[in-house]
RNA sequence: GGAACGGUGGCAGAGCGGACAAAUGCAUCCGCCUUGAAAGCGGAAGGCUCACAAGGCCCGGGGGUUCGAAUCCCUCCCGUUCCGCCA
């Protein structure tokens, strides 16, 4: 959410800010608040009037019945009883303007990094960094997409997924399987030198999803287990934002960096039909997020620090590689900032993103109320949030396949990986 | 899932219709004392809203009764123990 303070003070800095996501609708809807804002304010100072006398009448009642002046009492009371009523209707009044203003506020999306780069689609994405580790050229045997070249080794049975969970799932046998641990275990191992693994649940609550933007707006995206209303976790980013919601935190804990690794689930309900075959899409996925918490001062840092460790990652596979900055038109409705890492396989001849780096500023954090307190001060600040996909493995696994194939139409193991994979330097048709 | 008992400030824990933002202890901070510390003595400290003040709100969440609710009623959530089920 954004600060309805700032709003109030600075609208046109607010506007400005908006503006440069290129949606007119967006302009409209900050009126809305605006209004909405004045209207609860309004309702409040009127509310709390009347409280104020009615706690007062409700003092020299219990100060009249001690006295033995019932006649007093009485007088005071029916005048307490005759403001309650129009408490009442203030309260209800306030309840559906500050209900009003909540669904607006949380629909509302963050306001982008004065860097970030303007632009009105991913077309305008700027290039950043590579790309790197690129070959010269590629051959005719690399220019096999992964679900053949999986399909020919045996290790992809998406098949089968079909038929177990329906389409857009699916299901890595044999090597293929390990291949996808390897990369999770990869992942954790990289950045175990400063961050904190956790294993976090899969299913959340409404208020989890909504602290880091998937709803309310958001919801067709998600898959809801309505009986016991929990939701299934879209990324590792939902628990790890609101493990400390609601939480006040001493600075001296800042930057707080956790990881983890988890399942994904994703409806994918905008993009039926596009990517279907092979590992490029599916409602289910391994990923492994890295996360910090952190005061406004140290994020713009952390935020490179989350891009270089994601990076590292891919240039350690020895895949070719390059990093764009997500433009104003193009960026997530919590992103404050934002980067991806791309993969390029050419098998499918397409750039993949395997990974977004962002920084949220206090949006989230204000959504979750993570606060922290800094020394020998009095009052909270809300904590910033960045998270990235430290590796998300589909798309790497795919990109593996089809940059890593020989002329004999095996798979060579990046050495990184082999660790974790009881050694096997190869995958080979007679595995 | 069933039963019983609980949920109060950083922690522990009293209060169980009116003077309660809430005793007391521990922890914290500031004085005094001391060479320094401990002990002792005295004092200060909750959060949110808010330019500030005033006012309002906050005793697990929500609703109700009442002139007035931490306190009574309903409901939901969470915890502990026992039973049931179970990897």
């Amino acid at each position: 959410m954004i600060d309805v303070r700032l709003l109030r003070n600075d609208p046109n800095l607010v506007k400005a800010a908006l503006a440069r996501r290129g949606k007119p609708e967006l302009l409209v809807q900050l009126d809305t608040a605006i209004s909405l804002d004045e209207q609860v304010r309004d309702i409040t100072a009127r509310r709390d009037t009347i409280r104020a006398r009615v706690n007062e009448l409700s003092k020299l009642v219990g100060t009249a019945r001690r006295n033995g002046d019932n006649d007093e009492a009485e007088k005071l009371q029916a005048e307490s009883r005759s403001l309650g009523d129009d408490e009442k209707s203030l309260a209800e009044s306030f309840e559906t303007a500050q209900g009003q203003l909540r669904d607006v506020m949380l629909r509302l999306p963050n306001l982008p990094h004065p860097d970030a780069p303007d632009g009105a689609s991913d077309h305008d994405n700027p290039l950043v960094i590579g790309p790197n580790q690129m070959p010269a050229s590629f051959t005719e045997y690399q220019r096999i997409p992964h679900w053949e070249i999986a399909d020919e080794l045996g290790i992809l049975d998406n098949e089968r997924a079909v038929k177990l969970s329906g389409a857009m799932f699916t299901m890595q046998r044999g090597a293929g399987a390990m291949l996808s641990r390897a990369l999770c275990q990869y992942a954790l191992d990289m950045n175990a030198d400063a961050f904190e693994e956790i294993r976090p649940p899969s299913l959340v609550t409404t208020a989890t999803l909504t602290a880091t933007g998937q709803l309310p707006k958001f919801a067709e995206d998600a898959y809801a287990i309505e009986r016991d209303d929990l939701w299934c976790i879209p990324t590792a980013e939902a628990p790890l934002t609101s493990m400390y919601a609601g939480e006040v935190l001493d600075e001296t804990q800042l930057p707080l960096r956790l990881m983890a690794y988890s399942s994904c689930y994703r409806r994918e309900a905008g993009s039926a039909g596009r990517d279907t075959r092979g590992m490029l899409r599916a409602h289910e996925f391994d990923k492994v997020e890295i996360f910090a918490l952190s005061t406004p001062e140290t994020a713009d840092e952390l935020l490179i620090e989350l891009r270089d460790r994601a990076e590292r990652l891919i240039a350690g596979l020895g895949l070719p590689y390059r990093i764009i900055e997500i433009c104003t038109g193009d960026m997530g409705q919590s992103h404050h900032r934002s980067f991806d890492i791309e993969v390029y396989a050419p098998g499918c001849d397409n750039w993949l993103e395997v990974s977004s780096v962002s920084w949220f500023s206090d949006y989230q954090g204000r959504r979750a109320d993570i606060r922290y307190r800094k020394a020998g001060e009095k009052g909270t600040h809300i904590a910033n949030t960045l998270n990235g996909s430290a590796l998300a493995v589909p798309r790497v696994w795919a990109a593996i396949m089809e940059n890593f194939r020989q002329a004999d139409g095996s798979v060579v193991i990046p050495e990184v990986l082999r660790p974790y994979m009881r050694g096997l330097e190869l995958i080979s048709p007679k595995n």
